[in-house]
DNA sequence: TATGAATGAGTCTTCATTCAT
DNA sequence: GATGAATGAAGACTCATTCAT
């Protein structure tokens, strides 16, 4: 008489393991991430997050009650990771003024992330139709003035933000971003107005 | 014995008269156009268009095959009505150099209509999800640095267009655009830059 | 080549009219009604709907827009065909008094209908749930007492139609309602009480 | 190291203590007669027994095999406590008929008290609907017409009954029930009437 | 041609029930 | 036993699209 085989480790990473609810919630939240960055928030379904995460429909609404907050969630996960993109750009905004091409190589590794470039974009998108969405897609833009603001003025650091939201919508736009000197001459200038 | 009087005009503009295929066809892009505006390329439906031009159901699918068709003829129509913002900023682009301050005018016009603002970011998100749709989204922003470049060389006016693109999604944010001060500020910085 | 033949009337009966709204709601409002009587308000689904009415599934929500509008209705016409009943009764209002026994023909086939007792349980337990179902629910109570308070005064009316709120329910819940001497004896019992 | 202090019996009417298995049932069996009763029977579900009752999902399918069973359970509770009030009415069914307004105290408290109320009207909604249910819901009838009928003959107690379900009806329906003197005079003409 | 009824696919959501742990 | 994760079958509702009229 058969009997099952015991299950591997291997097995459950083929067919999602049977009890591991950490696990399915950021499988979940992970397939709802990626959609939003392949086809934007709005087209975000239960069934196409249950078929990217490879788990039953069921699984979707057993974690998190609404499809909106599943939207939410995901949207909140892809705003921390660009916070982690933002972060490596703090050790450089003090010398921002004097010496810009350091900033720059951060800016262009996000620039050069269509992940983080789609993600950011679906933030942005998602505050001008959604009031909710509005802090999480200003969060970026704002940490970004205040990280600049104590070190070139308030006035520029918002021209500089802008200008970076201009350049990810660019980004997103085309299938390669703004050129290293493009930004770098933009931003000098933009570093040389009078706050 | 009754009979209908003859439409005129001002009927027309309520509900569009039978046997008019222009003017229903018009009245539906409308519809379409407007509801872009305010709820996004993503959510649109026929019945949704069919009420808001108060218009019988059937009609919307007469004129146009598919959602999609509609959809793409509505941000068509959006993109139209930026180049008209365009075309407004077309006689200062010579002096934009010398007297920023004359293109500001139009560009602060812009920022601070709504409807253009949120038609903008319309186009421009169904450029980052559709690729069908990218020509359309960079059609402002091409148009923009092909004015401007003639005067004040391609770098700086692509350096000026992503500016104002962010600029755009900043008013999409926020309750009040930037103000012209800021904007001026910021212009006149990226025109110094280097080409 | 085969052609589709024309559809004649016969042809329609069975599977309902291509084109016929009116039959299309009455249809559905009719499954709607039998399975309140048979099921109760609160079984009603969509699928068992249009299952019953032989309709796909969609022409529910096409004619009505909630579910709760369906039973809405299908309660409002259940209380319409009771009111017939209460009709049948008017005529013998006024001699109740000292010739119970014609007014008793009437209670009489009421209680032996099935379909019309399950029909005023329904209301009345809807009404017991569904606030908003109450006016439905006393519709037939307080329009009995109104027709008799008249002649035999509000007390000794009130009094007679609560008792018939009663043998209702006692006839839903057994295979025979309550004899006609046994309603005959209460009826005079109630009716020879002070007002 | 801390070690969980030893439950009181306090304790446990808050969160039913582990390892108490008739705690538990209890707990499950009275959160969904509370819902019958809010709610009507049809509107029970696992999960919200479960939170009325703070007892764990699993613990409701443990307990009891099927959702209907449970309801069936809580249906039989909900009897039980009428059965209760109908003991308190029993020493004074001998003497009705010459002081009924004795027995009337006892019948005012019942239709004064809305668990009471919609319990019975549970009850009998059930018995219309689910065969299986009517022989709970002919209890409290058939028990108080025995109880009647040895002092008054099965003739009046029965129509006594009748008029008091209708009575109970009417409470459910009305946000106060009947007036005492409407009951007594009510009740009177019953007594009245030939058995 | 014009219209809105018709239809089924697909969306979100709830839930009974099973069962791994 | 006890528990809550897992699952799929419904449930309500929406809508693009087709097509009879």
């Amino acid at each position: 008489m058969m009997h099952d085989a015991p299950r591997t480790g291997a097995d459950r990473a083929l067919a999602p393991r049977r009890r591991d609810p950490e696990g399915r919630r950021r499988a979940i939240l992970t397939a709802a991430s990626e959609l939003v960055v392949e086809q934007g928030a709005a087209a975000l379904t239960h069934r196409a997050i249950a078929a990217r995460a490879r788990v039953p429909l069921g699984s979707t609404t057993q974690y998190f009650a609404s499809i909106d907050e599943l939207r939410e969630a995901a949207l909140q996960q892809l705003a921390d990771e660009i916070d982690a993109s933002l972060a490596a750009l703090e050790p450089h905004a003090a010398e921002i003024a004097r010496h810009p091409e350091r900033a720059l190589d951060e800016i262009l590794e996000f620039l050069n992330d269509p992940r983080a470039v789609h993600a950011d974009v679906a933030l942005m998108t998602s505050g001008t139709t959604d009031p909710r969405m509005r802090p999480l897609a200003l969060r970026w833009t704002d940490r970004l003035i205040d990280m600049l603001a104590a070190h070139i003025g308030r006035g520029r650091a918002t021209a500089v933000a802008v200008y970076l939201d201009g350049a990810t919508m660019h980004a997103a736009l085309h299938d390669a971003p703004l050129g290293r000197d493009e930004l770098l001459r933009a931003l000098r200038g933009l570093l040389d107005m009078p706050d």
